[in-house]
DNA sequence: CAAGAGTGGTACAACGATATACCAACCGTC
DNA sequence: GACGGTTGGTATATCGTTGTACCACTCTTG
């Protein structure tokens, strides 16, 4: 009674063998209804509750499977996540999900954990500074492995979104509104979406607007961006619009706008990216970027599942476009 | 070489028995520094990880961990989950999150597999509506359980936080003020936490004020606290002040407030709870109401270590303080 | 009624590790 | 040189499942 309950216990409760108590579980094999009712008797009445890992073990098919993401508060990804997890959980896999902190020494060790605990599968942000020796440790397990927004490696599947485009309209709606000095801001030094995101807006800088890119970084959060922006504004007055790297950033940096007593789509034009649900809610609600999070998540599961069911497919790499959403953060400069 | 390395391929390849390895790999034993070498080698060149499940199935010693939340985009959750998880994961533990979106349905689903994939431990935020069942199905296990915030069963060990008394303070505080008719904003009808919360604000009311309590409830998040707050503020025109159920909801609040071309902390005044990284920012800067989420992950924590290593032990609950923090949404009622 | 074709179930080995018990070789000691 | 203690390692059973092979029956059919 106190004892976990296995296979064994019940199938001396129900007076049959292992084997037939695991077909009947199963719903495998040729058992007659009489002995599966007898089964399923003596299973409710000890609480039986079968142990994935040792059947695991024995069968190599493995349901557990990780999100790896570097900051899991962001509500961009919660999001995504949402959207992967929902998927998975209707076809009975478990998701769980490991917040880096987009700190690789961190991610180093809990992918180690990942990795010694049995995963079947993984989707990953790789943290900034992820380290050859990381991927090669995972490349090495044959685990299924998609990466999502920074194709750490080309040896595993991807999902992203197309930044160079992305910025590169938002960039270009600027110019259209008038903007000559703009900015671009928030990102860390070694981010690969951020030089994809730069890449797009200096090229649309230097086809369209004569003036010279301006680039600052920032860690993503509001704070950081209410700071970086304020440097930013002392640093380059001039400038009179900024493309940013993130809502967060984006949000911070209206703040800063706002602490010198000026107004976002008046005197300063904001962009930001991710349209996170803060975006919409801000005063002024924030005019930024949209990847549909929601059906990036779906697309990263089904990316997984692919792999999962054929290891040996070719590779896949998915991009979504991201769509300008025209708020009140963005407007005509004032001279 | 395409196989996974094993005990026994690294036994193999270092040309001694299987329990050999497994001790070097362990550091138990007694084994010559030069078989530890020789074996060490044959490891690192078969790229060896041991199978920990395979591991907890023999020894039972299992050292994985879930954290069961009703929903990790919430800054508040998310500085709580990273206070446990630093915490376990220097004692080796690995912790995966789940976010059950306060879904009843849904956590009883993944409760489940959580239990079938023999997790060692359990940090638990219950949905709304958490069941009878499903509380019965992980205490039958004996999984080793701290309920966190809701104490939905008096057979765990529990950590939260003292809602009465800290409601009590926020009302006190806006008495003092000078404000009579203050109201209660936020959280759904079912919830534990809210029940308690307002009991300390209905108590300072009944006592203090000479008005009666008026108490409206809305789903946490900023969107909805807004519309509560625009529908509370049309069907009580003479509410001067609102404790709020949480730091978004109170956000919420603030926009309709301004929506309304008010101000909050003039006119209505408005108390959050939580102390969000937003709530600093906000402007104007939210009241609120601040227990430490950092310490109280790392209390969560080490009441789940505590328990695991002593099943036996007397139950624990632990209740903490929350402080009252004055910033520019509280004022004197202007009249 | 013997041969052949289902039925319904069981025996046994395996997955990758660990715990327990035991054994071989060596050392010193009386 | 027989005895006891230490050192360094191995044989074997086991955790809770599942896959494969096989066996004992019953039922048809000629």
């Amino acid at each position: 009674m106190t004892e976990k309950p296995t296979l064994a216990s019940v199938a001396e409760a129900a007076g049959v063998s292992i084997p037939t108590v695991s077909q009947v579980m199963r719903g495998t094999g040729r058992i007659s209804e009489k002995t599966r009712q007898k089964v399923m008797d003596a299973a409710d009445r000890l609480h039986y509750i079968p142990d994935s890992r040792a059947a695991a073990m024995r069968s190599g098919d493995n349901r557990e499977i990780g999100f790896v993401i570097n900051q899991f508060s962001n509500p961009f990804n919660a999001e995504v996540v949402s959207g992967a997890v929902d998927l998975l959980e209707a076809k009975g896999y478990l998701v769980s999900i490991l917040d880096t902190r987009d700190d690789a020494e961190r991610q180093a060790r809990q992918l180690d954990a990942f990795i010694r605990n049995g995963r079947g599968g993984l989707m990953w942000v790789p943290a900034a500074g992820t380290t050859e020796d990381t991927v090669d440790r995972l490349h090495r397990r044959r685990i299924p492995t998609v990466t999502f927004l920074r194709p750490v490696d080309h040896r595993f599947d991807h999902v992203g979104i197309r930044n160079a485009e992305a910025t590169a309209k938002a960039t270009d709606h600027l110019i259209q509104l008038g903007h000559r000095h703009i900015a671009y801001l928030g990102g860390t030094e070694m981010s690969y979406v951020r030089r994809e995101r730069i890449a797009g807006y200096s090229r649309v800088m230097i086809q369209d607007s004569g003036t010279d890119p301006v680039i600052w970084s920032s860690r993503d959060s509001k704070a950081h961006g209410l700071a970086a922006m304020e440097a930013l504004m002392t640093d380059h007055p001039e400038v009179t619009a900024v493309v940013c790297n993130g809502d967060m950033v984006a949000l911070g940096a209206c703040l800063a706008v706002q602490r010198r007593g000026l107004t976002p789509g008046a005197e300063i034009s904001i962009v930001g990216f991710d349209e996170i649900q803060d975006a919409a809610l801000a005063t002024p609600a924030l005019t930024t970027m949209a990847a549909a999070p929601n059906k990036l998540g779906q697309m990263l599961a089904r990316a997984l599942l692919d792999r999962i069911n054929d290891p040996d497919m070719p590779l896949t790499v998915s991009e979504v476009t991201a769509d300008l959403i025209v708020r009140k953060t963005t407007g005509a400069p004032k001279t």
